[in-house]
DNA sequence: ACATATTCTATTTTT
DNA sequence: TAGAATATGT
């Protein structure tokens, strides 16, 4: 298909938004409006139409899967060489190729690690424990205030003198320390991924103009969940020539309590006053009672830009609302009806989702499912990358790829089983820090042995031996071969049935390793990316594809089961970006779904976007289910239904089992069937 | 290694 | 309060 075709099978405004290419352009793009669309025949239409280089052109997502879809979509449009060197990336990817190309000039070594957040946690709490004792609820209010700064681009010195209060004193303290010991560790976390380049960009004119020759056109998908870093890294780049492209819709804003600004939509038309604004407003998901909902509840809240989703399709059924004596009548309710409707509709498993706002709403769900046999898929359970053995696994790569890695270091020194235990540690981790240096360039100093007996220094020196001796491998040919092969020789399969309570359990955790290590080779079998600013081709290393595993980024890894035919469950937040012809939502109760903290401090708008995004999933058809009561921190309590069923259309609901305002539809069946059996009993 | 006792925590979590 | 995660005892 030409790319003339791809436009002319767009609406007018989509159109508009494809050829609009030569300044800012925001797409205002409401649920089911077809954004991906735009962003990809945009895309191909710079190549094909403009004869703009692929390798000039970056788009940007948040999530790993929201890049390979686009990637794919991208990828039946342009044949051959045209797409070859297209950035299709999450921002974080993007941050990382960005740093990995100015490694120098930030002043790290190559091999650099990533910490994902758990490590953050342990370093974090290593760090505290030096004054005050540890508190888990401590440690992790100071890392979501850490990441809150880095997010926001506040430096240790600007939340050190900002600090408002003793809390926020202590945390930026924390943080400068936290910042130094990374430097030391060659190490850098997921925040750092966007905060490092908008630094380097912003204070040294060369690196700025070194990305901005290599990059000419951006889009950003999703750009109402830009935080202050990822904006201005946008903003950076693209000031000067001012072409890109950002999607977005401010009522699909759903994470500002992850550190999104919304705002930034506004932001946008006040940086950039040639800012062209275009709506997408035609959707093609929903129903017309379904989308006329969607627009009454968003209504409650205010508005910049103005906007209002229309509809080809039909009417379709009303929305049901299902109030329910307690949580489980609740659940019963959902499982059962999925059974019923889908024979009445002949629909598939997969036709069906169930959306609710907290994890734990599932339990319930789960146990009825289960008990009509119902096939299910719960996202959000722990993750492969989670798992004991993939940490295990990826200590090991990442301190082949840095030494100075302590956090590595220390979680794998004695993993399997070296004879090396924590008393030894802590001497060496205090030698370590006396002398400046890593644990494992410590395990090598001859001072060593005036600390620790022969015994134990040879112990370390075996390990660090080994370590060495696989990296001069990796680097005298095969990497991954040299990987596997330190596996075997380590016989971390026999430690793993050591330590599992059951053969087949070892079997599958050793099966999970072997997995993650043919996802490293593949990771850098891929084609060399065209990543570096200056233009000379680099092969994607060891040290970048172990990196882009912390990352996630990493094709097709659980694909297998994503086409199986089941139902899906599914917290709101999860749902973004899906779409189902059949839609529950649970769970509309005061305090859970605008939820308590919510209402606390003053975040209903937000929530209220939540229940938008959960409506505007359905395509065809909508139930609403509430409790009457609810077992919460062990007490049965009463529910107020939701304030947002008040806000939605009274016409388009039709309820069941309400008991203080009986809707007149069911007093008059109730009637009805009273006489009919008042008939019947007569003869 | 396994069973039992204890302690902890109850919102969302793209990377 | 319950359920999971962790600690402890046999």
């Amino acid at each position: 298909m030409s790319i003339q075709q791809r436009l002319a099978k767009l609406n007018p405004r989509q159109r508009e938004a494809v050829r609009y290419i030569d300044g800012p352009c925001l797409v205002l793009a409401g649920a089911g409006s077809g954004k991906t669309s735009v962003i990809t025949t945009k895309i191909a239409y710079l190549v094909q139409e403009c004869g703009m280089s692929a390798r000039r052109i970056a788009a940007v997502t948040f999530t790993n899967k929201a890049a390979r879809e686009m990637k794919e979509r991208v990828g039946q449009m342009l044949k051959g060489k045209e797409g070859h060197g297209l950035t299709v990336s999450t921002f974080h990817t993007l941050g990382l190729t960005i740093i990995r190309s100015e490694l120098k000039t930030l002043g790290y070594k190559p091999g650099f690690s990533l910490f994902d957040p758990d490590d953050a946690k342990a370093l974090l709490r290593d760090l505290m424990n030096k004054d005050a004792q540890v508190d888990a609820d401590q440690i992790n209010r100071v890392q979501a205030t850490i990441s809150n700064w880095k997010n926001d681009l506040i430096l240790p010195g600007q939340a050190l003198s900002h600090a408002a209060d003793e809390d926020e004193l202590f945390a930026a303290r924390v943080y400068e320390a936290y910042n130094r010991h990374l430097k030391a560790y060659n190490a850098v976390d997921f925040d750092d991924l966007i905060l490092l380049p908008v630094v380097l960009l912003r204070d040294d004119p060369e690196a700025l103009a070194r990305w901005r020759k290599r990059i000419h056109y951006m889009l950003v998908d999703e750009y109402q969940d830009t935080n202050v870093s990822q904006y201005l890294l946008v903003k950076l780049l693209m000031d000067e020539r001012q072409t890109f492209t950002v999607v977005g819709d401010d009522d699909q804003s759903i994470y500002a309590w992850r550190g999104a600004r919304p705002e930034n939509l506004v932001t946008l038309g006040e940086d950039f006053p040639r800012l062209q604004v275009i709506k997408l407003e035609q959707n093609y998901r929903s129903t017309g009672t379904i989308l006329r909902a969607a627009n009454t509840l968003i209504a409650n809240n205010p508005h910049v830009y103005d906007k209002t989703l229309w509809s080809e399709m039909g009417p379709g059924e009303p929305i049901r609302v299902v109030v329910n004596r307690h949580e489980e009548a609740e659940a019963e309710r959902v499982a059962s009806e999925i059974l019923t409707r889908r024979i009445k509709e002949s629909a598939e498993w997969r036709d069906f989702a169930v959306l609710y706002r907290g994890n734990f709403q599932a339990r319930l769900l789960e146990l009825k499912l289960q008990h009509y046999q119902i096939p299910y898929k719960l996202s959000g359970g722990t993750s492969f990358f989670s798992r004991n053995e993939i940490k295990d696994a990826m200590a090991y790569l990442r301190l082949l790829i840095n030494p100075a890695d302590d956090n590595a270091f220390l979680r794998i020194v004695n993993v399997p089983r070296r004879e090396i235990g924590p008393g030894t540690l802590e001497k060496l981790a205090n030698y370590a820090t006396e002398r400046g240096g890593s644990l494992f360039a410590a395990c090598g100093e001859m001072g060593l042995a005036e600390q620790l007996p022969t015994r134990a220094v040879e112990r370390l020196g075996r390990f660090t031996h080994f370590i060495e001796a696989v990296r001069r491998r990796m680097d005298g040919g095969d990497a991954i071969a040299a990987i596997r092969e330190m596996i075997r020789e380590m016989d971390y399969e026999a430690w793993l049935y050591q330590n599992a309570s059951a053969p087949t359990i070892a079997e599958r955790r050793m099966a999970n390793v072997w997995i993650l290590i043919d996802q490293l080779e593949k990771s850098m079998g891929r084609e060399p990316e065209e990543s570096s600013a200056s233009e000379e081709t680099e092969t994607d290393s060891v040290e970048a594809a172990i990196s882009r595993l912390v990352l996630r980024d990493i094709l097709e890894q659980q694909a297998e089961e994503d086409d199986s035919d089941r139902v899906q469950l599914l917290t709101m937040h999860a749902s973004k970006g899906l779409e189902f012809p059949h839609v529950y939502l649970m769970g509309w109760e005061e305090e859970l779904l605008p939820h308590r903290n919510a209402i606390e401090v003053g975040t209903v708008e937000e929530e209220r976007r939540l229940a938008y995004v959960g409506i505007t999933r359905a395509r065809r058809t909508l139930t609403l289910t509430l409790a009457r009561q609810r077992k919460a921190y062990g007490e049965l309590m009463d529910c107020t239904p939701s304030r947002f069923l008040d806000e939605l259309p009274a016409d388009d609901l039709e309820w069941e089992g309400r008991a203080d305002k009986e809707d007149p539809d069911k007093k008059q069946a109730r009637g009805k069937d009273a006489i009919a059996g008042l008939r019947s009993l007569l003869g």
